[in-house]
DNA sequence: ATTAAATTACCGACCGGTCAGTTATTAAAT
DNA sequence: ATTTAATAACTGACCGGTCGGTAATTTAAT
Protein backbone atom coordinates (compact mmCIF):
# COMPACT_ATOMS: atom_id res chain seq x y z
CA UNK A 1 0.00 0.00 0.00
CA UNK A 2 1.27 3.28 -1.37
CA UNK A 3 1.91 5.84 1.95
CA UNK A 4 -0.30 8.53 1.86
CA UNK A 5 1.04 12.12 3.18
CA UNK A 6 -2.82 12.78 4.14
CA UNK A 7 -5.33 10.21 6.20
CA UNK A 8 -7.41 9.48 3.65
CA UNK A 9 -8.54 11.06 -0.29
CA UNK A 10 -12.00 11.69 -1.95
CA UNK A 11 -12.53 9.10 -4.16
CA UNK A 12 -16.08 9.20 -4.93
CA UNK A 13 -16.21 7.98 -8.21
CA UNK A 14 -13.48 4.89 -7.93
CA UNK A 15 -15.54 3.77 -4.49
CA UNK A 16 -18.18 1.88 -5.34
CA UNK A 17 -16.60 -0.23 -7.46
CA UNK A 18 -13.76 -1.13 -4.87
CA UNK A 19 -16.50 -1.37 -2.85
CA UNK A 20 -18.29 -4.24 -4.66
CA UNK A 21 -15.05 -6.04 -5.49
CA UNK A 22 -14.22 -6.43 -2.02
CA UNK A 23 -17.79 -7.69 -1.00
CA UNK A 24 -17.48 -10.19 -3.77
CA UNK A 25 -14.43 -11.58 -2.39
CA UNK A 26 -15.26 -11.40 1.12
CA UNK A 27 -19.13 -12.93 0.40
CA UNK A 28 -17.45 -16.07 -1.50
CA UNK A 29 -14.84 -16.86 1.31
CA UNK A 30 -16.92 -16.11 3.99
CA UNK A 31 -20.78 -16.30 2.90
CA UNK A 32 -22.87 -13.63 3.28
CA UNK A 33 -24.26 -13.65 6.51
CA UNK A 34 -20.70 -14.50 7.95
CA UNK A 35 -19.16 -11.59 6.01
CA UNK A 36 -18.60 -8.49 8.19
CA UNK A 37 -19.54 -5.02 6.82
CA UNK A 38 -16.95 -3.62 8.97
CA UNK A 39 -14.42 -6.06 6.85
CA UNK A 40 -15.82 -5.60 3.82
CA UNK A 41 -14.88 -1.68 4.11
CA UNK A 42 -11.76 -2.02 5.23
CA UNK A 43 -10.82 -4.52 2.73
CA UNK A 44 -11.57 -1.53 0.13
CA UNK A 45 -9.75 0.33 2.45
CA UNK A 46 -12.87 2.83 3.80
CA UNK A 47 -14.26 2.68 7.41
CA UNK A 48 -17.19 1.44 7.51
CA UNK A 49 -19.87 4.51 7.76
CA UNK A 50 -18.43 5.58 4.26
CA UNK A 51 -19.87 1.86 2.71
CA UNK A 52 -23.24 3.15 3.87
CA UNK A 53 -22.90 6.38 1.96
CA UNK A 54 -22.92 4.13 -1.52
CA UNK A 55 -25.21 1.60 -0.68
CA UNK A 56 -28.11 1.71 1.44
CA UNK A 57 -27.89 -2.14 2.82
CA UNK A 58 -26.23 -4.97 2.90
CA UNK A 59 -28.53 -6.76 0.88
CA UNK A 60 -28.33 -3.62 -1.56
CA UNK A 61 -24.23 -4.16 -1.83
CA UNK A 62 -24.82 -7.55 -2.28
CA UNK A 63 -27.50 -6.97 -5.69
CA UNK A 64 -24.74 -4.63 -6.88
CA UNK A 65 -21.91 -7.29 -6.85
CA UNK A 66 -24.28 -9.61 -8.90
CA UNK A 67 -25.76 -7.17 -10.92
CA UNK A 68 -21.82 -6.36 -11.78
CA UNK A 69 -20.63 -9.12 -12.11
CA UNK A 70 -23.22 -12.06 -13.71
CA UNK A 71 -25.57 -10.26 -15.47
CA UNK A 72 -23.01 -9.07 -18.50
CA UNK A 73 -22.04 -12.50 -18.45
CA UNK A 74 -25.85 -13.72 -19.18
CA UNK A 75 -26.01 -11.08 -22.01
CA UNK A 76 -22.73 -12.45 -23.52
CA UNK A 77 -23.84 -16.35 -23.01
CA UNK A 78 -27.15 -15.20 -24.96
CA UNK A 79 -25.52 -13.79 -28.03
CA UNK A 80 -23.61 -16.59 -28.26
CA UNK A 81 -26.41 -19.20 -28.12
CA UNK A 82 -28.40 -17.03 -30.62
CA UNK A 83 -25.23 -16.48 -32.92
CA UNK A 84 -23.16 -20.05 -33.04
CA UNK A 85 -23.12 -21.81 -36.18
CA UNK A 86 -22.08 -26.04 -36.23
CA UNK A 87 -24.15 -29.05 -34.50
CA UNK A 88 -25.45 -28.83 -30.90
CA UNK A 89 -23.26 -30.85 -29.83
CA UNK A 90 -20.26 -28.32 -30.42
CA UNK A 91 -22.77 -25.59 -28.98
CA UNK A 92 -22.75 -27.34 -26.18
CA UNK A 93 -19.31 -28.29 -25.76
CA UNK A 94 -18.63 -24.05 -26.17
CA UNK A 95 -21.16 -23.48 -23.94
CA UNK A 96 -19.38 -25.83 -20.98
CA UNK A 97 -16.04 -25.01 -21.67
CA UNK A 98 -16.75 -20.95 -21.94
CA UNK A 99 -18.96 -21.21 -18.60
CA UNK A 100 -16.33 -23.03 -16.54
CA UNK A 101 -13.77 -20.16 -18.08
CA UNK A 102 -15.61 -17.24 -16.83
CA UNK A 103 -17.85 -18.50 -14.30
CA UNK A 104 -16.72 -21.39 -12.80
CA UNK A 105 -12.72 -20.65 -12.44
CA UNK A 106 -13.44 -17.34 -11.39
CA UNK A 107 -14.61 -15.48 -7.81
CA UNK A 108 -17.41 -14.31 -9.57
CA UNK A 109 -18.67 -18.12 -9.37
CA UNK A 110 -18.46 -18.43 -5.37
CA UNK A 111 -22.27 -16.10 -5.78
CA UNK A 112 -23.89 -19.23 -6.61
CA UNK A 113 -22.95 -21.55 -4.08
CA UNK A 114 -23.69 -18.41 -1.88
CA UNK A 115 -27.28 -18.27 -2.81
CA UNK A 116 -27.65 -22.01 -2.29
CA UNK A 117 -26.46 -22.07 1.08
CA UNK A 118 -28.42 -19.08 2.43
CA UNK A 119 -31.41 -18.66 -0.06
CA UNK A 120 -33.27 -20.26 2.89
CA UNK A 121 -32.51 -17.44 5.68
CA UNK A 122 -32.53 -14.52 2.97
CA UNK A 123 -35.59 -15.26 0.90
CA UNK A 124 -35.47 -11.81 -0.49
CA UNK A 125 -31.80 -11.86 -2.32
CA UNK A 126 -33.11 -15.51 -3.34
CA UNK A 127 -35.97 -14.41 -5.11
CA UNK A 128 -33.53 -11.80 -6.79
CA UNK A 129 -31.57 -13.90 -7.84
CA UNK A 130 -34.00 -16.79 -9.05
CA UNK A 131 -35.80 -13.70 -11.39
CA UNK A 132 -32.49 -11.95 -12.43
CA UNK A 133 -30.22 -14.89 -13.10
CA UNK A 134 -31.69 -18.22 -13.05
CA UNK A 135 -34.86 -17.89 -14.93
CA UNK A 136 -32.25 -16.30 -17.44
CA UNK A 137 -29.41 -19.44 -17.25
CA UNK A 138 -32.54 -21.77 -17.90
CA UNK A 139 -33.55 -20.05 -20.90
CA UNK A 140 -30.23 -20.25 -22.71
CA UNK A 141 -29.43 -23.42 -21.89
CA UNK A 142 -33.43 -24.96 -22.69
CA UNK A 143 -32.60 -22.96 -26.32
CA UNK A 144 -29.45 -25.07 -26.70
CA UNK A 145 -30.53 -28.05 -26.29
CA UNK A 146 -33.74 -27.19 -28.60
CA UNK A 147 -31.59 -26.81 -31.45
CA UNK A 148 -30.22 -30.40 -30.95
CA UNK A 149 -33.42 -31.64 -31.18
CA UNK A 150 -34.56 -30.11 -34.06
CA UNK A 151 -31.55 -30.72 -35.98
CA UNK A 152 -32.19 -34.23 -35.04
CA UNK A 153 -28.59 -34.70 -33.37
CA UNK A 154 -30.56 -34.92 -29.73
CA UNK A 155 -33.36 -37.19 -29.21
CA UNK A 156 -36.85 -35.64 -28.59
CA UNK A 157 -37.45 -34.55 -24.78
CA UNK A 158 -38.84 -31.81 -23.03
CA UNK A 159 -35.87 -29.39 -22.51
CA UNK A 160 -37.28 -27.97 -19.63
CA UNK A 161 -37.51 -31.46 -17.80
CA UNK A 162 -33.71 -31.99 -18.44
CA UNK A 163 -31.90 -28.35 -18.30
CA UNK A 164 -31.82 -28.88 -14.43
CA UNK A 165 -30.19 -32.43 -15.00
CA UNK A 166 -28.21 -31.52 -17.39
CA UNK A 167 -26.55 -28.60 -15.79
CA UNK A 168 -26.26 -30.57 -12.40
CA UNK A 169 -22.69 -31.79 -12.82
CA UNK A 170 -21.42 -28.30 -13.82
CA UNK A 171 -22.79 -26.50 -11.03
CA UNK A 172 -22.24 -29.29 -8.17
CA UNK A 173 -18.56 -29.00 -9.47
CA UNK A 174 -18.71 -25.08 -8.26
CA UNK A 175 -20.80 -26.03 -5.53
CA UNK A 176 -17.75 -28.44 -4.00
CA UNK A 177 -14.84 -25.98 -5.01
CA UNK A 178 -16.53 -23.45 -3.00
CA UNK A 179 -16.90 -25.70 0.11
CA UNK A 180 -15.47 -29.09 0.67
CA UNK A 181 -12.50 -28.34 -1.65
CA UNK A 182 -11.00 -26.01 0.77
CA UNK A 183 -11.17 -29.15 3.28
CA UNK A 184 -8.35 -31.61 1.75
CA UNK A 185 -11.41 -34.00 -0.15
CA UNK A 186 -9.96 -35.89 -3.00
CA UNK A 187 -11.12 -34.60 -5.86
CA UNK A 188 -10.67 -35.71 -10.01
CA UNK A 189 -8.77 -32.59 -11.64
CA UNK A 190 -11.22 -30.46 -13.65
CA UNK A 191 -10.38 -30.87 -17.09
CA UNK A 192 -10.97 -34.80 -16.74
CA UNK A 193 -14.02 -33.69 -15.17
CA UNK A 194 -15.29 -31.49 -17.96
CA UNK A 195 -14.35 -34.15 -20.40
CA UNK A 196 -15.91 -36.93 -18.87
CA UNK A 197 -19.09 -34.63 -18.19
CA UNK A 198 -19.80 -33.74 -21.95
CA UNK A 199 -19.24 -37.68 -23.19
CA UNK A 200 -21.87 -38.68 -20.25
CA UNK A 201 -24.13 -35.61 -21.42
CA UNK A 202 -23.95 -36.01 -25.31
CA UNK A 203 -24.26 -39.78 -25.46
CA UNK A 204 -27.23 -39.23 -22.95
CA UNK A 205 -28.59 -36.49 -25.19
CA UNK A 206 -27.60 -37.78 -28.43
CA UNK A 207 -30.75 -39.53 -30.93
CA UNK A 208 -30.61 -43.65 -31.46
CA UNK A 209 -30.37 -43.15 -35.24
CA UNK A 210 -27.24 -43.57 -36.50
CA UNK B 1 -49.67 -29.95 26.23
CA UNK B 2 -50.57 -32.43 28.14
CA UNK B 3 -50.23 -30.15 32.08
CA UNK B 4 -47.64 -32.27 34.21
CA UNK B 5 -48.26 -32.06 38.08
CA UNK B 6 -44.72 -31.13 38.15
CA UNK B 7 -42.70 -28.75 36.61
CA UNK B 8 -40.25 -30.72 34.65
CA UNK B 9 -39.48 -34.52 34.89
CA UNK B 10 -36.24 -36.13 34.97
CA UNK B 11 -35.47 -38.31 32.07
CA UNK B 12 -32.10 -38.75 31.13
CA UNK B 13 -32.00 -41.51 28.91
CA UNK B 14 -34.89 -39.96 26.64
CA UNK B 15 -33.43 -36.27 26.43
CA UNK B 16 -30.11 -37.28 24.11
CA UNK B 17 -32.87 -38.64 21.35
CA UNK B 18 -35.16 -35.57 22.09
CA UNK B 19 -32.54 -33.34 21.26
CA UNK B 20 -30.88 -34.38 18.47
CA UNK B 21 -34.26 -34.78 16.87
CA UNK B 22 -34.84 -31.32 17.40
CA UNK B 23 -31.53 -30.34 16.29
CA UNK B 24 -31.72 -31.75 12.81
CA UNK B 25 -35.02 -30.33 12.24
CA UNK B 26 -33.84 -26.41 12.76
CA UNK B 27 -30.58 -27.59 11.60
CA UNK B 28 -31.99 -28.37 8.11
CA UNK B 29 -34.62 -25.48 8.31
CA UNK B 30 -32.17 -22.63 9.31
CA UNK B 31 -28.60 -23.85 8.78
CA UNK B 32 -25.67 -24.89 11.38
CA UNK B 33 -24.37 -21.37 12.26
CA UNK B 34 -28.16 -19.90 12.38
CA UNK B 35 -29.79 -21.85 14.79
CA UNK B 36 -30.06 -20.71 17.98
CA UNK B 37 -29.54 -23.48 20.72
CA UNK B 38 -31.97 -21.86 22.98
CA UNK B 39 -34.39 -22.46 20.00
CA UNK B 40 -33.14 -26.40 19.84
CA UNK B 41 -33.42 -26.54 23.83
CA UNK B 42 -36.99 -25.23 23.46
CA UNK B 43 -38.02 -27.39 20.49
CA UNK B 44 -36.77 -30.67 22.50
CA UNK B 45 -39.25 -28.94 25.73
CA UNK B 46 -35.64 -28.55 27.80
CA UNK B 47 -33.57 -25.19 28.55
CA UNK B 48 -30.32 -24.33 27.12
CA UNK B 49 -27.97 -25.45 30.20
CA UNK B 50 -29.86 -29.29 29.77
CA UNK B 51 -28.45 -29.41 26.26
CA UNK B 52 -24.96 -29.10 27.42
CA UNK B 53 -25.07 -31.55 30.00
CA UNK B 54 -25.54 -33.97 27.50
CA UNK B 55 -23.33 -32.28 24.61
CA UNK B 56 -20.11 -30.56 25.03
CA UNK B 57 -20.45 -28.28 22.58
CA UNK B 58 -23.29 -27.50 19.15
CA UNK B 59 -20.67 -28.98 17.38
CA UNK B 60 -20.66 -32.25 19.15
CA UNK B 61 -24.53 -31.90 18.62
CA UNK B 62 -24.08 -31.72 15.28
CA UNK B 63 -22.05 -34.85 14.99
CA UNK B 64 -24.52 -37.00 16.85
CA UNK B 65 -27.09 -35.87 14.39
CA UNK B 66 -25.44 -37.16 11.65
CA UNK B 67 -23.82 -40.00 13.48
CA UNK B 68 -27.87 -41.27 14.40
CA UNK B 69 -29.45 -39.90 11.18
CA UNK B 70 -26.95 -40.73 8.37
CA UNK B 71 -24.60 -43.60 9.23
CA UNK B 72 -27.29 -46.46 9.26
CA UNK B 73 -28.28 -45.24 6.04
CA UNK B 74 -25.12 -45.92 4.26
CA UNK B 75 -24.83 -49.27 5.74
CA UNK B 76 -27.92 -50.53 4.28
CA UNK B 77 -26.70 -48.98 1.11
CA UNK B 78 -23.77 -50.60 1.20
CA UNK B 79 -25.40 -54.25 1.82
CA UNK B 80 -27.76 -53.31 -0.74
CA UNK B 81 -24.87 -53.07 -3.80
CA UNK B 82 -23.05 -55.96 -2.14
CA UNK B 83 -26.27 -58.43 -2.27
CA UNK B 84 -28.13 -57.16 -5.07
CA UNK B 85 -29.06 -59.47 -7.90
CA UNK B 86 -29.42 -58.76 -11.68
CA UNK B 87 -28.33 -56.23 -13.99
CA UNK B 88 -25.99 -53.31 -13.40
CA UNK B 89 -28.98 -50.95 -14.92
CA UNK B 90 -31.47 -52.24 -12.19
CA UNK B 91 -29.22 -51.86 -9.21
CA UNK B 92 -28.74 -48.61 -10.37
CA UNK B 93 -32.44 -47.52 -10.78
CA UNK B 94 -32.66 -49.53 -7.00
CA UNK B 95 -30.08 -47.01 -5.19
CA UNK B 96 -31.37 -43.88 -6.81
CA UNK B 97 -34.73 -44.48 -5.97
CA UNK B 98 -34.35 -45.83 -2.68
CA UNK B 99 -32.01 -42.57 -2.17
CA UNK B 100 -34.26 -40.47 -2.93
CA UNK B 101 -36.96 -42.50 -0.89
CA UNK B 102 -34.83 -42.37 2.46
CA UNK B 103 -32.65 -39.17 2.21
CA UNK B 104 -33.86 -36.97 -0.62
CA UNK B 105 -37.26 -36.87 0.64
CA UNK B 106 -36.36 -36.81 4.74
CA UNK B 107 -35.76 -34.01 6.94
CA UNK B 108 -31.71 -35.69 7.14
CA UNK B 109 -31.17 -35.00 3.40
CA UNK B 110 -30.91 -30.97 4.67
CA UNK B 111 -27.95 -32.28 6.03
CA UNK B 112 -25.86 -32.76 2.79
CA UNK B 113 -26.95 -28.97 1.84
CA UNK B 114 -26.07 -27.64 5.38
CA UNK B 115 -22.31 -29.16 4.83
CA UNK B 116 -21.91 -27.81 1.35
CA UNK B 117 -23.47 -24.27 2.56
CA UNK B 118 -21.14 -24.12 5.94
CA UNK B 119 -18.23 -26.06 5.09
CA UNK B 120 -15.91 -23.13 4.88
CA UNK B 121 -16.85 -21.75 7.96
CA UNK B 122 -16.56 -25.28 9.70
CA UNK B 123 -13.60 -27.19 8.17
CA UNK B 124 -13.68 -29.54 11.07
CA UNK B 125 -17.32 -30.52 10.99
CA UNK B 126 -16.50 -30.70 6.74
CA UNK B 127 -13.72 -33.03 7.47
CA UNK B 128 -15.75 -35.15 9.46
CA UNK B 129 -18.49 -35.10 6.96
CA UNK B 130 -16.21 -35.74 4.62
CA UNK B 131 -14.45 -39.05 6.04
CA UNK B 132 -18.06 -40.44 7.46
CA UNK B 133 -20.25 -40.15 5.01
CA UNK B 134 -18.89 -38.95 1.62
CA UNK B 135 -16.05 -41.58 1.26
CA UNK B 136 -17.90 -44.15 2.16
CA UNK B 137 -21.27 -42.84 -0.39
CA UNK B 138 -18.73 -42.56 -3.33
CA UNK B 139 -17.32 -45.66 -2.35
CA UNK B 140 -20.81 -47.56 -2.76
CA UNK B 141 -21.68 -45.84 -5.97
CA UNK B 142 -18.47 -46.62 -7.65
CA UNK B 143 -18.89 -50.18 -6.39
CA UNK B 144 -22.11 -50.41 -8.55
CA UNK B 145 -20.53 -48.71 -12.00
CA UNK B 146 -17.70 -50.98 -11.47
CA UNK B 147 -20.36 -53.96 -11.79
CA UNK B 148 -21.78 -52.86 -15.04
CA UNK B 149 -18.42 -52.41 -16.29
CA UNK B 150 -17.46 -55.68 -15.56
CA UNK B 151 -20.40 -57.32 -16.89
CA UNK B 152 -20.44 -55.32 -20.05
CA UNK B 153 -23.59 -53.17 -19.57
CA UNK B 154 -21.45 -50.10 -19.10
CA UNK B 155 -18.82 -48.60 -21.47
CA UNK B 156 -15.24 -48.89 -20.00
CA UNK B 157 -14.72 -45.71 -18.01
CA UNK B 158 -12.87 -45.02 -14.47
CA UNK B 159 -15.43 -45.12 -12.09
CA UNK B 160 -13.94 -42.88 -9.63
CA UNK B 161 -13.75 -39.95 -12.74
CA UNK B 162 -17.64 -40.74 -12.77
CA UNK B 163 -19.14 -40.75 -9.08
CA UNK B 164 -19.45 -37.54 -8.85
CA UNK B 165 -20.73 -36.36 -12.16
CA UNK B 166 -23.53 -38.82 -12.13
CA UNK B 167 -24.08 -38.42 -8.76
CA UNK B 168 -24.65 -34.37 -8.93
CA UNK B 169 -28.26 -34.26 -10.35
CA UNK B 170 -29.31 -36.07 -7.20
CA UNK B 171 -27.19 -33.92 -4.92
CA UNK B 172 -28.52 -30.32 -6.88
CA UNK B 173 -31.91 -31.28 -6.74
CA UNK B 174 -31.72 -32.14 -2.96
CA UNK B 175 -30.23 -29.19 -2.35
CA UNK B 176 -31.80 -27.52 -4.26
CA UNK B 177 -35.17 -28.16 -2.03
CA UNK B 178 -33.52 -26.76 0.39
CA UNK B 179 -33.00 -23.67 -0.88
CA UNK B 180 -34.45 -21.63 -3.57
CA UNK B 181 -37.37 -24.26 -3.41
CA UNK B 182 -38.83 -22.65 -0.54
CA UNK B 183 -38.70 -19.18 -2.30
CA UNK B 184 -41.34 -20.16 -4.85
CA UNK B 185 -39.20 -20.62 -8.29
CA UNK B 186 -40.80 -23.20 -10.52
CA UNK B 187 -39.34 -26.85 -10.90
CA UNK B 188 -40.10 -30.06 -12.56
CA UNK B 189 -41.86 -32.67 -10.47
CA UNK B 190 -39.64 -35.53 -8.44
CA UNK B 191 -40.53 -38.25 -10.45
CA UNK B 192 -40.33 -36.75 -13.89
CA UNK B 193 -36.85 -35.35 -12.61
CA UNK B 194 -35.84 -39.14 -11.13
CA UNK B 195 -37.39 -40.70 -14.92
CA UNK B 196 -35.61 -38.70 -17.15
CA UNK B 197 -32.15 -38.40 -14.82
CA UNK B 198 -32.11 -42.60 -14.58
CA UNK B 199 -32.78 -42.84 -18.54
CA UNK B 200 -30.07 -40.07 -19.14
CA UNK B 201 -27.58 -41.59 -17.30
CA UNK B 202 -28.22 -45.19 -18.28
CA UNK B 203 -27.95 -44.19 -22.07
CA UNK B 204 -24.71 -41.76 -20.99
CA UNK B 205 -22.91 -44.98 -19.59
CA UNK B 206 -24.10 -48.38 -21.40
CA UNK B 207 -21.59 -49.98 -24.11
CA UNK B 208 -21.51 -49.15 -27.23
CA UNK B 209 -22.19 -52.86 -28.18
CA UNK B 210 -26.09 -53.24 -28.81
C1' DA C 1 -2.09 34.18 -6.35
C1' DT C 2 -3.67 33.97 -1.61
C1' DT C 3 -6.81 33.21 1.84
C1' DA C 4 -10.98 32.19 4.03
C1' DA C 5 -15.56 30.24 3.86
C1' DA C 6 -18.49 26.54 2.41
C1' DT C 7 -19.08 21.84 1.17
C1' DT C 8 -18.98 16.97 1.66
C1' DA C 9 -16.41 12.50 1.75
C1' DC C 10 -14.93 10.08 5.34
C1' DC C 11 -14.00 8.39 10.14
C1' DG C 12 -14.79 5.80 14.27
C1' DA C 13 -17.22 5.48 18.52
C1' DC C 14 -21.48 3.92 19.80
C1' DC C 15 -26.16 1.48 20.32
C1' DG C 16 -29.47 -2.18 20.46
C1' DG C 17 -29.78 -6.72 19.81
C1' DT C 18 -27.98 -11.57 19.37
C1' DC C 19 -25.96 -15.85 20.87
C1' DA C 20 -22.57 -19.77 22.57
C1' DG C 21 -21.31 -21.21 26.64
C1' DT C 22 -21.16 -20.93 32.22
C1' DT C 23 -22.77 -21.13 36.84
C1' DA C 24 -25.54 -20.59 40.98
C1' DT C 25 -29.69 -22.39 42.33
C1' DT C 26 -33.89 -25.30 42.46
C1' DA C 27 -36.48 -29.35 42.62
C1' DA C 28 -37.40 -34.31 41.27
C1' DA C 29 -36.30 -38.91 42.52
C1' DT C 30 -34.84 -42.38 45.70
C1' DA D 1 -31.30 -36.50 53.55
C1' DT D 2 -28.75 -37.05 49.57
C1' DT D 3 -27.97 -37.03 44.82
C1' DT D 4 -28.28 -35.07 40.42
C1' DA D 5 -31.33 -33.55 36.42
C1' DA D 6 -32.82 -29.44 35.11
C1' DT D 7 -33.48 -24.39 35.29
C1' DA D 8 -32.67 -19.50 34.66
C1' DA D 9 -29.91 -15.75 35.17
C1' DC D 10 -25.60 -14.25 33.59
C1' DT D 11 -21.16 -13.21 30.77
C1' DG D 12 -18.56 -11.64 27.05
C1' DA D 13 -17.99 -11.36 22.28
C1' DC D 14 -19.98 -10.04 18.04
C1' DC D 15 -22.39 -7.28 14.40
C1' DG D 16 -25.69 -4.28 11.39
C1' DG D 17 -26.68 0.14 11.26
C1' DT D 18 -26.36 5.25 13.09
C1' DC D 19 -24.46 9.70 13.91
C1' DG D 20 -21.64 13.61 15.57
C1' DG D 21 -17.46 15.29 14.31
C1' DT D 22 -13.20 15.89 11.22
C1' DA D 23 -10.44 16.82 7.38
C1' DA D 24 -9.85 16.97 2.22
C1' DT D 25 -11.39 19.61 -1.44
C1' DT D 26 -13.87 23.30 -3.84
C1' DT D 27 -15.50 27.91 -4.39
C1' DA D 28 -15.52 32.69 -3.88
C1' DA D 29 -13.65 36.98 -2.50
C1' DT D 30 -9.76 39.94 -2.36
Amino acid sequence: MVCPATRWRRRKEARPQELTAAALELFVEKGYAATRLDEIAAQAGVSKGTLYLYFTSKEELFKAVVREGLLPLLAEGEVLVANAPGPASELFRVIVMRWWEVVGDNPIGGISKLIFAEARNFPEIARFYAEEVIERGKRLLAAALQRGIDSGEFRPFNPDDLVHIVFSPLMMRLVWKHSLDCCGVHTVPVDVYLREYIELMLRGLRSDVV
